[in-house]
DNA sequence: CTTGTTGGTCAACGCTCGTTGGCAACGGTA
DNA sequence: TACCGTTGCCAACGAGCGTTGACCAACAAG
């Protein structure tokens, strides 16, 4: 059994360092539109069901190909959901925006971003079930929220703890809305949201320290 | 097949029928210490690991008994999550709560329900991976948050609406703090969480309807 | 003491899953 | 042409799952 082991993993690592390494060079491969059909499959059944019930064959299925294709170019389900899951929140800087519009303008980028790309609806239904994609929201949100909230914020309360509670609304306005589909936030138009997520948001970012009860 | 099937649907909801007839009557059974022990693993398991990784031979082995008496007593998984996932959320009526302090009132006592009971985790954890689930967060919203909301929101902006503001918030700060486990959110402290949070409740309870942009 | 009901175990079924290895076809390269 | 890495399919493995039915022990009622 340990050469068994040793021999697939080690095969399979040659598979993803390979890939890894024609990836980041851009070498064209005749397999990449493979690749992109098994990726899109992926991160479309991820959003759908979650890291357990999205399975190897369902995404293959529906990248059309058989499921030894995505273990010989992902290596396991893991690495697939890793792969898929990279994501970029694309968050503005927010140094040329007007101060008092700071809120308006994130909520309604995160909206976009949520309609727009089925990622991060992926990203919450599998962190909420995974330890794996738990660890990838906690990166998400370490290397692409705080440092934007830091970059705007006045001293007094940490960062973080302004990112967290950002983090709190907006992750729970999604999940109201496109995962748990409560009817009444599904209804709610995208302007209505903002209305009223953007003070909210606006004063996580930009207050002082509230007095403690 | 539709003999078997047939078969088996009757015999579960002939075991259910007499469960649910024998505890509405209340009478004592010798198995009702089996059966909490089932209950209180089966919470525990869903809250820890969500519907598909909480396995009914996990569940048995937590409660110390045979899977078989998990389906005996409860019919099927799902019949199990539903017996599970029963929940009061034990809403203040805030009739008798100052007008300005409702927000407070609603955070602490989210915080106090969402730290004392596992069954708000796991309904949150299964609703967002399984269908039955969500449809069980659904109806806890619509039949215990709603009217709450309702009997103190003024007019112009439906119940409904200001319902779904609330749940967003502290939904996402359940999630943030207790499933994703985010470190800011973990770390703050509840006097912390109810200081921020309140004003946001409360606007969104007793506000007028907002101007859209 | 017998008899029927209840509480509980055990071994197995059928199924689906992630994963593997073998094998055929294709396409550049020498 | 002959060769070899790449791309892809197919069949199967082992494991774990929900679920079932046969069987045993303890108790209650006659």
């Amino acid at each position: 059994m340990d050469a068994d082991t040793a021999g697939a993993d080690a095969g399979a690592a040659t598979n993803l360092a390979v890939a890894a390494q024609l990836a980041t060079e851009g070498r064209p491969r005749r397999s990449d539109a493979t690749r992109a059909a098994i990726l899109r499959a992926a991160r479309d059944r991820f959003a759908a069901d979650g890291y357990e019930r999205a399975t190897i064959r369902a995404i293959a299925r529906e990248a059309g190909i058989d499921p030894s294709m995505v273990m010989r170019y992902y290596g396991n389900k893991e690495g697939l959901f890793a792969a898929a899951s990279e994501i970029d929140l694309r968050l503005p800087l927010l140094a040329d925006c007007p101060r008092e519009e700071i809120g308006a303008r994130l909520v309604r980028h995160f909206l976009d971003r949520w309609e727009g790309d089925e990622t991060l609806n992926a990203l919450v239904r599998v962190g909420v079930t995974n330890p794996a994609g738990a660890d990838r929201v906690h990166a998400v949100f370490r290397d692409q929220v705080t440092p934007v909230v830091a970059a705007v914020c006045p001293e007094g309360v940490p960062a973080s703890t302004r990112a967290a509670l950002l983090a709190s609304q907006i992750l729970g306005m999604a999940l109201s809305r496109y995962v748990l589909k409560l009817p009444p936030a599904v209804s709610l138009t995208d302007d209505e949201i903002v209305a009223w997520l953007a003070p909210t948001v606006q004063r996580y970012l930009t207050a002082e320290a509230p007095q403690l009860s």
